[in-house]
DNA sequence: ACAAAAGTGTTGAGAGTACACCCATGC
DNA sequence: GCATGGGTGTACTCTCAACACTTTTGT
Protein backbone atom coordinates (compact mmCIF):
# COMPACT_ATOMS: atom_id res chain seq x y z
CA UNK A 1 0.00 0.00 0.00
CA UNK A 2 1.12 3.44 -0.61
CA UNK A 3 0.80 6.24 1.55
CA UNK A 4 -2.63 7.30 1.07
CA UNK A 5 -5.55 5.72 1.73
CA UNK A 6 -8.14 8.17 1.74
CA UNK A 7 -11.00 7.82 -0.43
CA UNK A 8 -12.66 10.99 -1.94
CA UNK A 9 -15.79 12.49 -0.46
CA UNK A 10 -18.59 12.80 -2.83
CA UNK A 11 -21.03 15.28 -2.61
CA UNK A 12 -23.73 16.09 -5.25
CA UNK A 13 -23.60 20.02 -4.51
CA UNK A 14 -20.98 21.44 -7.95
CA UNK A 15 -20.27 25.11 -7.23
CA UNK A 16 -19.87 26.33 -3.59
CA UNK A 17 -16.87 25.73 -1.05
CA UNK A 18 -15.02 22.65 -0.17
CA UNK A 19 -14.59 19.93 0.59
CA UNK A 20 -16.41 19.25 -3.08
CA UNK A 21 -15.66 17.47 -6.22
CA UNK A 22 -11.61 16.48 -4.94
CA UNK A 23 -9.75 14.92 -7.77
CA UNK A 24 -7.03 15.55 -9.84
CA UNK A 25 -6.52 18.07 -11.62
CA UNK A 26 -6.55 17.50 -15.10
CA UNK A 27 -4.11 18.92 -17.90
CA UNK A 28 -5.38 18.84 -21.94
CA UNK A 29 -1.79 18.60 -23.74
CA UNK A 30 -2.02 18.89 -27.64
CA UNK A 31 0.53 17.49 -29.61
CA UNK A 32 0.09 19.75 -33.07
CA UNK A 33 1.20 18.26 -36.27
CA UNK A 34 2.08 20.00 -39.24
CA UNK A 35 4.85 19.29 -42.16
CA UNK A 36 6.61 22.16 -43.02
CA UNK A 37 10.31 22.80 -44.78
CA UNK A 38 9.38 18.75 -46.23
CA UNK A 39 9.72 17.63 -41.76
CA UNK A 40 7.30 17.22 -39.27
CA UNK A 41 7.03 19.46 -36.81
CA UNK A 42 5.37 19.61 -33.75
CA UNK A 43 3.71 23.18 -31.96
CA UNK A 44 6.07 24.05 -28.68
CA UNK A 45 5.67 26.52 -26.21
CA UNK A 46 8.12 28.14 -24.16
CA UNK A 47 7.04 27.86 -20.48
CA UNK A 48 7.21 31.38 -18.67
CA UNK A 49 6.77 29.97 -15.19
CA UNK A 50 7.92 27.24 -13.03
CA UNK A 51 7.98 24.59 -12.96
CA UNK A 52 10.49 23.62 -16.02
CA UNK A 53 10.31 27.81 -16.18
CA UNK A 54 12.10 28.48 -19.47
CA UNK A 55 11.99 25.31 -21.02
CA UNK A 56 9.88 23.80 -23.61
CA UNK A 57 6.51 22.27 -23.32
CA UNK A 58 3.49 21.15 -25.09
CA UNK A 59 0.29 23.60 -25.82
CA UNK A 60 -2.41 22.36 -23.25
CA UNK A 61 -3.76 24.06 -20.50
CA UNK A 62 -6.16 22.89 -17.37
CA UNK A 63 -10.07 21.61 -18.07
CA UNK A 64 -12.81 23.44 -17.48
CA UNK A 65 -15.63 22.93 -14.78
CA UNK A 66 -18.45 21.65 -17.29
CA UNK A 67 -16.44 21.24 -20.31
CA UNK A 68 -15.96 18.26 -22.35
CA UNK A 69 -11.99 17.02 -22.95
CA UNK A 70 -12.63 17.17 -27.09
CA UNK A 71 -14.16 20.72 -26.21
CA UNK A 72 -11.21 21.59 -23.98
CA UNK A 73 -8.90 20.27 -26.58
CA UNK A 74 -10.51 22.36 -29.17
CA UNK A 75 -10.17 25.07 -27.29
CA UNK A 76 -6.32 25.11 -26.95
CA UNK A 77 -6.22 24.79 -30.13
CA UNK A 78 -7.74 27.06 -31.31
CA UNK A 79 -6.04 29.59 -28.51
CA UNK A 80 -2.66 28.46 -29.81
CA UNK A 81 -2.93 28.41 -33.47
CA UNK A 82 -6.28 29.79 -34.34
CA UNK A 83 -7.33 27.12 -36.21
CA UNK A 84 -10.99 24.88 -35.74
CA UNK A 85 -12.05 22.23 -37.75
CA UNK A 86 -9.17 20.31 -38.24
CA UNK A 87 -8.14 16.57 -37.16
CA UNK A 88 -8.39 16.27 -33.25
CA UNK A 89 -7.98 12.64 -31.69
CA UNK A 90 -7.23 11.46 -28.15
CA UNK A 91 -4.24 10.13 -27.73
CA UNK A 92 -3.56 8.79 -24.14
CA UNK A 93 -4.15 10.02 -20.82
CA UNK A 94 -0.83 10.02 -18.37
CA UNK A 95 -1.32 9.56 -15.14
CA UNK A 96 1.88 8.91 -13.34
CA UNK A 97 1.43 10.66 -9.50
CA UNK A 98 4.85 11.99 -10.01
CA UNK A 99 4.63 13.44 -13.40
CA UNK A 100 4.30 17.57 -12.55
CA UNK A 101 6.30 18.20 -9.22
CA UNK A 102 3.59 20.66 -8.29
CA UNK A 103 1.07 17.89 -7.44
CA UNK A 104 -1.26 15.17 -8.94
CA UNK A 105 -1.81 15.82 -12.90
CA UNK A 106 -3.46 13.99 -14.86
CA UNK A 107 -2.39 14.57 -18.77
CA UNK A 108 -5.34 14.18 -21.15
CA UNK A 109 -3.37 14.38 -24.45
CA UNK A 110 -4.62 14.48 -27.89
CA UNK A 111 -2.62 15.21 -31.54
CA UNK A 112 -4.26 17.54 -33.89
CA UNK A 113 -2.87 18.02 -37.58
CA UNK A 114 -2.66 20.88 -39.11
CA UNK A 115 -2.98 21.41 -43.06
CA UNK A 116 1.04 22.32 -44.41
CA UNK A 117 0.31 25.87 -45.12
CA UNK A 118 -1.81 26.82 -42.55
CA UNK A 119 -1.26 30.40 -41.48
CA UNK A 120 -2.20 31.48 -38.04
CA UNK A 121 0.56 29.57 -36.27
CA UNK A 122 4.03 30.82 -35.16
CA UNK A 123 7.09 30.85 -38.45
CA UNK A 124 9.25 27.61 -38.69
CA UNK A 125 12.17 28.88 -36.67
CA UNK A 126 14.98 26.16 -35.56
CA UNK A 127 14.43 25.39 -32.09
CA UNK A 128 17.47 25.41 -30.22
CA UNK A 129 17.86 28.91 -31.01
CA UNK A 130 13.80 30.26 -31.01
CA UNK A 131 13.92 34.41 -31.13
CA UNK A 132 10.32 33.96 -32.09
CA UNK A 133 7.78 35.90 -29.95
CA UNK A 134 3.65 34.59 -29.84
CA UNK A 135 2.39 35.36 -32.84
CA UNK A 136 -1.37 35.09 -32.05
CA UNK A 137 -3.18 36.56 -30.00
CA UNK A 138 -7.29 35.74 -28.73
CA UNK A 139 -7.06 34.27 -25.19
CA UNK A 140 -3.19 33.70 -25.01
CA UNK A 141 -1.99 30.22 -24.32
CA UNK A 142 -3.43 28.78 -20.56
CA UNK A 143 -0.30 26.68 -20.18
CA UNK A 144 2.47 28.15 -18.64
CA UNK A 145 -0.37 29.37 -16.20
CA UNK A 146 0.26 32.86 -14.61
CA UNK A 147 3.65 33.07 -16.71
CA UNK A 148 4.22 35.74 -19.38
CA UNK A 149 7.17 35.62 -21.20
CA UNK A 150 6.05 33.08 -23.62
CA UNK A 151 7.46 31.64 -27.06
CA UNK A 152 5.94 29.15 -29.65
CA UNK A 153 8.14 27.32 -32.30
CA UNK A 154 7.46 24.85 -34.54
CA UNK A 155 10.14 21.90 -33.36
CA UNK A 156 11.45 19.21 -35.79
CA UNK A 157 9.35 15.99 -34.11
CA UNK A 158 11.84 13.84 -34.86
CA UNK A 159 14.37 15.51 -32.96
CA UNK A 160 12.51 17.85 -30.11
CA UNK A 161 15.09 19.89 -27.43
CA UNK A 162 14.28 18.89 -24.04
CA UNK A 163 10.90 18.95 -22.91
CA UNK A 164 9.30 19.51 -19.53
CA UNK A 165 7.12 16.68 -17.45
CA UNK A 166 6.41 14.01 -19.41
CA UNK A 167 6.03 15.65 -22.63
CA UNK A 168 8.97 14.08 -23.99
CA UNK A 169 6.65 10.83 -24.33
CA UNK A 170 3.53 12.30 -24.79
CA UNK A 171 5.31 13.35 -28.27
CA UNK A 172 6.84 10.04 -28.65
CA UNK A 173 3.48 8.35 -28.50
CA UNK A 174 1.78 10.70 -30.71
CA UNK A 175 4.55 10.19 -33.62
CA UNK A 176 4.11 6.69 -33.09
CA UNK A 177 0.73 6.68 -33.01
CA UNK A 178 0.51 9.07 -36.08
CA UNK A 179 2.84 6.66 -38.57
CA UNK A 180 0.88 3.67 -37.90
CA UNK A 181 -2.28 5.38 -38.61
CA UNK A 182 -0.61 6.96 -41.77
CA UNK A 183 -0.66 3.54 -43.55
CA UNK A 184 -4.11 1.93 -42.38
CA UNK A 185 -6.54 4.82 -42.01
CA UNK A 186 -6.70 8.18 -43.75
CA UNK A 187 -6.09 10.32 -41.23
CA UNK A 188 -2.94 11.54 -43.64
CA UNK A 189 -5.09 13.75 -45.68
CA UNK A 190 -5.36 16.31 -42.43
CA UNK A 191 -1.70 17.42 -43.20
CA UNK A 192 -2.47 18.72 -46.27
CA UNK A 193 -5.07 21.48 -47.10
CA UNK A 194 -8.02 20.55 -48.96
CA UNK A 195 -6.92 21.23 -52.33
CA UNK A 196 -3.36 19.72 -53.19
CA UNK A 197 -1.24 17.87 -55.48
CA UNK A 198 -0.15 14.40 -55.07
CA UNK A 199 3.48 15.24 -55.04
CA UNK A 200 2.45 17.61 -52.02
CA UNK A 201 -0.03 14.93 -50.80
CA UNK A 202 3.74 12.23 -50.92
CA UNK A 203 5.78 15.12 -49.28
CA UNK A 204 3.36 14.46 -46.42
CA UNK A 205 3.94 11.00 -45.91
CA UNK A 206 7.31 10.81 -46.75
CA UNK A 207 7.76 13.85 -44.01
CA UNK A 208 5.77 11.60 -41.24
CA UNK A 209 7.42 8.48 -42.32
CA UNK A 210 10.91 9.58 -42.56
CA UNK A 211 11.73 7.69 -45.44
CA UNK A 212 11.36 8.53 -49.45
CA UNK A 213 8.41 6.49 -51.35
CA UNK A 214 8.15 5.83 -54.61
CA UNK A 215 5.90 8.30 -56.50
CA UNK A 216 3.73 5.50 -58.96
CA UNK A 217 3.40 3.07 -56.46
CA UNK A 218 2.30 5.83 -54.03
CA UNK A 219 -0.12 7.36 -56.78
CA UNK A 220 -1.56 3.98 -57.44
CA UNK A 221 -2.00 3.18 -53.90
CA UNK A 222 -3.76 6.46 -52.48
CA UNK A 223 -5.91 6.38 -56.11
CA UNK A 224 -6.92 3.19 -55.54
CA UNK A 225 -8.53 4.06 -52.24
CA UNK A 226 -10.92 6.16 -54.13
CA UNK A 227 -11.30 9.43 -51.74
CA UNK A 228 -9.79 11.70 -53.69
CA UNK A 229 -11.47 13.79 -56.36
CA UNK A 230 -9.37 15.47 -59.61
CA UNK A 231 -10.18 19.25 -59.96
CA UNK A 232 -10.67 21.14 -63.01
CA UNK A 233 -7.57 23.60 -61.22
CA UNK A 234 -3.90 22.76 -61.34
CA UNK A 235 -1.01 24.79 -59.40
CA UNK A 236 2.47 25.20 -60.88
CA UNK A 237 5.43 24.98 -58.65
CA UNK A 238 8.66 27.16 -60.04
CA UNK A 239 8.77 26.85 -63.66
CA UNK A 240 7.32 23.61 -64.59
CA UNK A 241 4.84 21.88 -66.18
CA UNK A 242 1.33 22.32 -63.30
CA UNK A 243 0.39 19.47 -61.44
CA UNK A 244 -3.37 18.53 -61.37
CA UNK A 245 -5.04 19.63 -58.01
CA UNK A 246 -7.15 16.99 -55.92
CA UNK A 247 -9.56 16.90 -52.91
CA UNK A 248 -10.40 14.74 -50.71
CA UNK A 249 -13.82 13.16 -51.77
CA UNK A 250 -15.88 12.67 -48.25
CA UNK A 251 -18.64 10.79 -50.25
CA UNK A 252 -16.65 7.96 -51.19
CA UNK A 253 -15.94 7.52 -46.95
CA UNK A 254 -18.33 5.25 -45.98
CA UNK A 255 -17.09 2.05 -48.20
CA UNK A 256 -13.93 2.22 -46.77
CA UNK A 257 -15.33 2.34 -42.97
CA UNK A 258 -16.58 -0.82 -44.12
CA UNK A 259 -13.15 -2.50 -45.22
CA UNK A 260 -11.86 -0.99 -41.76
CA UNK A 261 -9.67 1.44 -43.58
CA UNK A 262 -10.93 4.89 -41.84
CA UNK A 263 -9.64 5.58 -38.55
CA UNK A 264 -10.98 2.29 -36.40
CA UNK A 265 -12.86 4.84 -33.86
CA UNK B 1 -19.18 30.18 -23.84
CA UNK B 2 -20.25 27.65 -21.15
CA UNK B 3 -21.40 28.67 -18.29
CA UNK B 4 -18.09 28.23 -15.91
CA UNK B 5 -15.31 30.90 -16.93
CA UNK B 6 -14.05 30.00 -13.67
CA UNK B 7 -9.87 28.72 -13.64
CA UNK B 8 -8.80 26.54 -11.02
CA UNK B 9 -6.97 27.99 -8.78
CA UNK B 10 -3.51 26.12 -7.82
CA UNK B 11 -1.62 25.46 -4.75
CA UNK B 12 1.55 23.97 -4.30
CA UNK B 13 1.22 22.06 -0.66
CA UNK B 14 -1.01 18.88 -1.12
CA UNK B 15 -2.35 17.41 1.74
CA UNK B 16 -3.85 20.48 3.57
CA UNK B 17 -7.52 21.93 3.54
CA UNK B 18 -9.10 22.92 0.45
CA UNK B 19 -9.12 24.27 -1.60
CA UNK B 20 -6.57 22.12 -3.00
CA UNK B 21 -6.50 20.30 -5.80
CA UNK B 22 -9.46 20.68 -7.36
CA UNK B 23 -9.80 18.98 -10.59
CA UNK B 24 -13.09 16.41 -11.91
CA UNK B 25 -12.90 13.01 -9.75
CA UNK B 26 -11.57 10.68 -11.73
CA UNK B 27 -13.12 7.14 -12.18
CA UNK B 28 -10.88 4.01 -13.92
CA UNK B 29 -13.30 1.23 -15.41
CA UNK B 30 -12.59 -1.66 -17.07
CA UNK B 31 -13.76 -3.45 -19.71
CA UNK B 32 -12.20 -7.31 -18.63
CA UNK B 33 -13.13 -9.54 -21.44
CA UNK B 34 -13.22 -13.02 -21.37
CA UNK B 35 -13.95 -16.42 -23.89
CA UNK B 36 -16.41 -18.81 -22.42
CA UNK B 37 -18.72 -21.11 -24.31
CA UNK B 38 -17.26 -20.12 -27.50
CA UNK B 39 -18.39 -16.50 -26.78
CA UNK B 40 -16.59 -13.46 -25.74
CA UNK B 41 -18.16 -12.37 -22.54
CA UNK B 42 -17.00 -9.00 -20.52
CA UNK B 43 -17.59 -9.44 -17.08
CA UNK B 44 -20.16 -6.99 -15.45
CA UNK B 45 -21.34 -5.68 -11.89
CA UNK B 46 -24.69 -5.16 -10.70
CA UNK B 47 -24.84 -1.34 -9.02
CA UNK B 48 -25.92 -1.47 -5.25
CA UNK B 49 -26.23 2.07 -4.85
CA UNK B 50 -27.72 4.99 -7.13
CA UNK B 51 -27.33 6.43 -9.38
CA UNK B 52 -28.46 3.36 -12.01
CA UNK B 53 -28.76 0.93 -8.95
CA UNK B 54 -29.72 -2.45 -10.08
CA UNK B 55 -28.04 -1.12 -13.50
CA UNK B 56 -25.80 -3.43 -15.28
CA UNK B 57 -21.87 -1.65 -15.47
CA UNK B 58 -18.76 -2.21 -15.69
CA UNK B 59 -16.47 -2.39 -12.57
CA UNK B 60 -14.33 0.32 -11.99
CA UNK B 61 -13.62 2.53 -9.30
CA UNK B 62 -12.44 6.10 -8.14
CA UNK B 63 -8.90 7.07 -8.52
CA UNK B 64 -6.75 6.78 -5.20
CA UNK B 65 -4.50 9.93 -4.50
CA UNK B 66 -0.77 9.09 -5.31
CA UNK B 67 -1.85 5.90 -7.33
CA UNK B 68 -1.08 5.93 -11.11
CA UNK B 69 -3.59 4.84 -13.07
CA UNK B 70 -2.46 1.41 -14.48
CA UNK B 71 -1.97 1.04 -10.98
CA UNK B 72 -5.58 1.97 -10.15
CA UNK B 73 -6.57 -0.28 -12.98
CA UNK B 74 -4.66 -3.27 -11.93
CA UNK B 75 -5.68 -3.02 -8.69
CA UNK B 76 -9.42 -2.92 -9.37
CA UNK B 77 -9.01 -6.33 -11.82
CA UNK B 78 -7.69 -7.92 -8.93
CA UNK B 79 -10.24 -7.06 -6.49
CA UNK B 80 -12.73 -7.94 -9.16
CA UNK B 81 -11.43 -11.01 -10.08
CA UNK B 82 -8.48 -11.64 -8.14
CA UNK B 83 -6.15 -12.60 -10.91
CA UNK B 84 -2.97 -10.26 -11.74
CA UNK B 85 -0.01 -10.45 -14.61
CA UNK B 86 -2.74 -10.46 -17.15
CA UNK B 87 -3.49 -8.03 -20.49
CA UNK B 88 -4.17 -4.70 -19.85
CA UNK B 89 -3.91 -1.91 -21.77
CA UNK B 90 -5.31 2.19 -21.66
CA UNK B 91 -8.53 2.41 -23.78
CA UNK B 92 -9.70 5.87 -23.70
CA UNK B 93 -10.96 8.61 -21.57
CA UNK B 94 -14.62 9.34 -21.25
CA UNK B 95 -15.03 13.17 -20.07
CA UNK B 96 -18.28 14.57 -21.03
CA UNK B 97 -19.84 16.46 -18.29
CA UNK B 98 -23.42 15.31 -17.93
CA UNK B 99 -21.78 11.47 -18.24
CA UNK B 100 -22.31 10.79 -14.70
CA UNK B 101 -25.77 12.77 -12.72
CA UNK B 102 -23.81 12.78 -9.69
CA UNK B 103 -21.48 15.60 -11.35
CA UNK B 104 -17.85 15.72 -13.37
CA UNK B 105 -16.34 12.54 -13.64
CA UNK B 106 -13.96 11.46 -15.69
CA UNK B 107 -14.16 7.86 -16.69
CA UNK B 108 -10.26 6.52 -17.84
CA UNK B 109 -11.01 3.00 -19.59
CA UNK B 110 -9.13 0.20 -19.48
CA UNK B 111 -9.63 -3.55 -21.54
CA UNK B 112 -8.73 -6.52 -19.88
CA UNK B 113 -7.90 -9.75 -21.41
CA UNK B 114 -8.78 -12.80 -19.13
CA UNK B 115 -6.84 -16.72 -20.29
CA UNK B 116 -10.12 -18.35 -21.35
CA UNK B 117 -10.95 -20.87 -18.29
CA UNK B 118 -9.30 -18.32 -15.70
CA UNK B 119 -10.64 -19.67 -12.06
CA UNK B 120 -11.40 -16.53 -9.73
CA UNK B 121 -14.02 -15.34 -11.63
CA UNK B 122 -17.67 -15.52 -11.60
CA UNK B 123 -19.69 -18.21 -12.73
CA UNK B 124 -20.62 -17.81 -16.66
CA UNK B 125 -24.38 -16.83 -16.25
CA UNK B 126 -27.37 -15.88 -18.87
CA UNK B 127 -26.97 -12.19 -17.63
CA UNK B 128 -30.51 -11.38 -18.34
CA UNK B 129 -31.67 -13.42 -14.91
CA UNK B 130 -28.12 -13.26 -13.41
CA UNK B 131 -28.91 -14.72 -9.64
CA UNK B 132 -25.55 -15.44 -9.11
CA UNK B 133 -23.63 -13.69 -6.49
CA UNK B 134 -19.91 -12.41 -5.81
CA UNK B 135 -17.86 -15.29 -6.17
CA UNK B 136 -14.85 -13.49 -4.85
CA UNK B 137 -13.74 -11.46 -2.31
CA UNK B 138 -10.42 -9.53 -0.93
CA UNK B 139 -10.91 -6.08 -0.72
CA UNK B 140 -14.30 -6.07 -2.55
CA UNK B 141 -15.62 -3.90 -6.05
CA UNK B 142 -15.12 -0.11 -5.00
CA UNK B 143 -17.97 0.39 -8.01
CA UNK B 144 -20.84 0.93 -6.11
CA UNK B 145 -18.84 3.51 -3.69
CA UNK B 146 -21.58 3.12 -0.63
CA UNK B 147 -23.78 0.39 -2.32
CA UNK B 148 -23.96 -3.17 -0.74
CA UNK B 149 -25.87 -5.78 -2.61
CA UNK B 150 -23.77 -6.54 -6.03
CA UNK B 151 -23.57 -8.91 -8.19
CA UNK B 152 -21.01 -9.83 -11.31
CA UNK B 153 -22.04 -11.19 -14.59
CA UNK B 154 -20.20 -12.34 -17.62
CA UNK B 155 -22.21 -10.99 -19.91
CA UNK B 156 -22.49 -11.49 -24.20
CA UNK B 157 -19.55 -8.82 -24.73
CA UNK B 158 -21.80 -8.20 -27.97
CA UNK B 159 -25.12 -8.53 -26.48
CA UNK B 160 -25.21 -6.55 -23.03
CA UNK B 161 -27.95 -5.75 -21.10
CA UNK B 162 -28.86 -1.89 -20.94
CA UNK B 163 -25.63 0.07 -18.96
CA UNK B 164 -25.21 2.46 -16.80
CA UNK B 165 -23.48 5.62 -17.42
CA UNK B 166 -22.22 5.96 -20.66
CA UNK B 167 -20.56 2.08 -20.57
CA UNK B 168 -22.39 0.83 -23.25
CA UNK B 169 -19.86 2.91 -25.31
CA UNK B 170 -17.31 2.26 -23.64
CA UNK B 171 -17.71 -1.42 -24.19
CA UNK B 172 -18.67 -1.08 -27.81
CA UNK B 173 -15.16 0.85 -27.80
CA UNK B 174 -13.20 -1.93 -26.18
CA UNK B 175 -14.88 -4.37 -28.59
CA UNK B 176 -13.62 -2.48 -31.41
CA UNK B 177 -10.35 -1.61 -30.40
CA UNK B 178 -10.04 -5.37 -29.69
CA UNK B 179 -10.96 -6.60 -32.57
CA UNK B 180 -8.91 -4.30 -34.63
CA UNK B 181 -5.55 -5.25 -32.33
CA UNK B 182 -6.53 -9.14 -33.02
CA UNK B 183 -5.27 -9.46 -36.91
CA UNK B 184 -2.70 -7.01 -36.39
CA UNK B 185 -0.93 -7.28 -33.05
CA UNK B 186 -0.48 -10.51 -30.50
CA UNK B 187 -2.80 -9.19 -28.23
CA UNK B 188 -4.89 -12.33 -29.12
CA UNK B 189 -2.77 -14.80 -26.78
CA UNK B 190 -3.67 -12.80 -24.14
CA UNK B 191 -7.41 -14.86 -23.57
CA UNK B 192 -5.60 -18.23 -24.02
CA UNK B 193 -3.79 -19.94 -20.91
CA UNK B 194 -0.20 -20.08 -21.20
CA UNK B 195 -0.42 -23.70 -22.71
CA UNK B 196 -2.83 -24.47 -25.53
CA UNK B 197 -4.05 -26.21 -28.43
CA UNK B 198 -4.06 -24.46 -32.15
CA UNK B 199 -7.87 -25.20 -31.88
CA UNK B 200 -8.51 -23.48 -28.41
CA UNK B 201 -6.70 -20.52 -29.61
CA UNK B 202 -9.04 -20.68 -32.62
CA UNK B 203 -11.62 -20.83 -30.90
CA UNK B 204 -10.81 -17.57 -29.32
CA UNK B 205 -10.36 -15.77 -32.77
CA UNK B 206 -13.70 -16.70 -34.11
CA UNK B 207 -15.49 -15.50 -30.40
CA UNK B 208 -13.57 -12.38 -30.89
CA UNK B 209 -14.12 -11.91 -34.64
CA UNK B 210 -17.57 -13.31 -34.36
CA UNK B 211 -16.83 -15.96 -37.78
CA UNK B 212 -15.50 -18.96 -38.54
CA UNK B 213 -12.50 -19.36 -39.54
CA UNK B 214 -10.49 -21.55 -41.81
CA UNK B 215 -8.70 -24.00 -40.05
CA UNK B 216 -5.70 -24.44 -42.27
CA UNK B 217 -5.29 -21.01 -42.88
CA UNK B 218 -5.69 -19.68 -39.40
CA UNK B 219 -2.82 -22.55 -38.32
CA UNK B 220 -0.54 -21.40 -41.07
CA UNK B 221 -0.92 -18.09 -39.96
CA UNK B 222 -0.66 -18.17 -36.42
CA UNK B 223 2.59 -20.52 -37.09
CA UNK B 224 4.14 -18.23 -39.48
CA UNK B 225 4.27 -15.60 -36.40
CA UNK B 226 6.88 -17.42 -35.49
CA UNK B 227 5.84 -16.94 -31.49
CA UNK B 228 4.55 -20.41 -30.40
CA UNK B 229 6.57 -23.30 -29.59
CA UNK B 230 5.04 -26.22 -29.10
CA UNK B 231 5.61 -28.34 -26.17
CA UNK B 232 6.40 -31.49 -25.63
CA UNK B 233 2.74 -31.94 -24.11
CA UNK B 234 -0.82 -32.93 -25.37
CA UNK B 235 -4.15 -32.36 -24.40
CA UNK B 236 -7.12 -34.75 -25.05
CA UNK B 237 -10.63 -33.26 -25.56
CA UNK B 238 -12.73 -35.83 -25.02
CA UNK B 239 -12.35 -39.41 -27.17
CA UNK B 240 -10.63 -38.54 -29.81
CA UNK B 241 -6.66 -37.90 -31.41
CA UNK B 242 -5.06 -35.69 -28.29
CA UNK B 243 -3.57 -32.21 -29.80
CA UNK B 244 -0.71 -30.35 -29.38
CA UNK B 245 0.43 -27.85 -26.79
CA UNK B 246 1.68 -24.51 -27.93
CA UNK B 247 3.36 -22.11 -25.84
CA UNK B 248 3.74 -18.68 -26.42
CA UNK B 249 7.63 -17.67 -26.82
CA UNK B 250 7.98 -14.29 -25.51
CA UNK B 251 12.05 -14.48 -27.25
CA UNK B 252 10.99 -14.58 -30.68
CA UNK B 253 9.12 -11.26 -29.89
CA UNK B 254 11.07 -8.85 -30.80
CA UNK B 255 11.36 -9.52 -34.38
CA UNK B 256 7.28 -8.73 -34.56
CA UNK B 257 8.40 -4.95 -32.60
CA UNK B 258 10.16 -4.47 -35.22
CA UNK B 259 7.83 -5.19 -38.07
CA UNK B 260 5.16 -3.24 -35.98
CA UNK B 261 3.37 -6.36 -35.68
CA UNK B 262 2.95 -6.17 -32.39
CA UNK B 263 0.73 -3.90 -30.21
CA UNK B 264 1.95 -0.15 -31.43
CA UNK B 265 2.89 0.95 -28.10
C1' DA C 1 16.60 23.35 -76.69
C1' DC C 2 16.78 22.55 -72.04
C1' DA C 3 15.70 22.36 -67.22
C1' DA C 4 12.44 20.65 -63.91
C1' DA C 5 8.75 18.42 -62.14
C1' DA C 6 4.45 15.74 -63.84
C1' DG C 7 2.85 11.78 -65.19
C1' DT C 8 2.54 6.78 -66.56
C1' DG C 9 2.97 0.35 -66.69
C1' DT C 10 4.97 -3.92 -65.99
C1' DT C 11 6.85 -7.60 -63.50
C1' DG C 12 7.95 -10.61 -59.55
C1' DA C 13 7.27 -11.92 -54.67
C1' DG C 14 4.59 -12.68 -50.79
C1' DA C 15 0.14 -12.86 -48.26
C1' DG C 16 -4.50 -14.11 -48.00
C1' DT C 17 -8.27 -17.15 -49.26
C1' DA C 18 -10.74 -21.07 -50.77
C1' DC C 19 -10.97 -25.75 -50.60
C1' DA C 20 -10.89 -31.73 -49.03
C1' DC C 21 -8.77 -35.49 -47.35
C1' DC C 22 -5.99 -38.71 -44.17
C1' DC C 23 -4.47 -39.50 -39.15
C1' DA C 24 -4.41 -40.77 -34.32
C1' DT C 25 -6.92 -41.94 -30.45
C1' DG C 26 -10.68 -43.93 -27.17
C1' DC C 27 -14.40 -46.55 -26.99
C1' DG D 1 -14.15 -50.44 -36.80
C1' DC D 2 -16.01 -46.16 -36.02
C1' DA D 3 -16.70 -41.64 -34.30
C1' DT D 4 -14.30 -37.46 -33.25
C1' DG D 5 -11.43 -33.83 -33.56
C1' DG D 6 -6.18 -33.32 -35.16
C1' DG D 7 -3.50 -32.40 -38.65
C1' DT D 8 -1.86 -31.36 -43.52
C1' DG D 9 -1.04 -28.96 -49.13
C1' DT D 10 -2.22 -26.64 -53.39
C1' DA D 11 -3.92 -23.20 -56.60
C1' DC D 12 -5.73 -18.66 -57.29
C1' DT D 13 -5.98 -13.78 -56.39
C1' DC D 14 -4.53 -9.63 -54.81
C1' DT D 15 -1.43 -6.38 -52.79
C1' DC D 16 3.01 -4.48 -52.43
C1' DA D 17 7.68 -3.24 -54.02
C1' DA D 18 11.01 -2.46 -57.45
C1' DC D 19 12.10 -0.19 -61.42
C1' DA D 20 12.79 4.14 -66.07
C1' DC D 21 11.10 6.76 -69.48
C1' DT D 22 7.98 10.29 -71.84
C1' DT D 23 5.28 14.70 -71.33
C1' DT D 24 4.38 19.32 -70.36
C1' DT D 25 5.53 23.77 -69.28
C1' DG D 26 8.56 28.26 -68.72
C1' DT D 27 12.62 30.34 -69.91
Amino acid sequence: MTGSRMRYTWRMDSGTACPKATGPRVAVDIVIFMVREGRLKALLIKRGAPPFQGRWALPGGFLKEDEGLDEAARRELREETGVADVYLEQLYTFGNPRRDPRGRVLSVSYFALLPAGSAAAPPAVPLRRAENSRAFGDGGPLLAAGGDAEEAAWSDAYDPPQLAFDHAAILDYARQRLRWKLDWTTVGFGLVPSRFTLTELQRVFEAVLGKRLDKRNFRRKVLALGVLRPTKGSRTEGLTRPARLFEFSAAKFERLRERGVLFPF
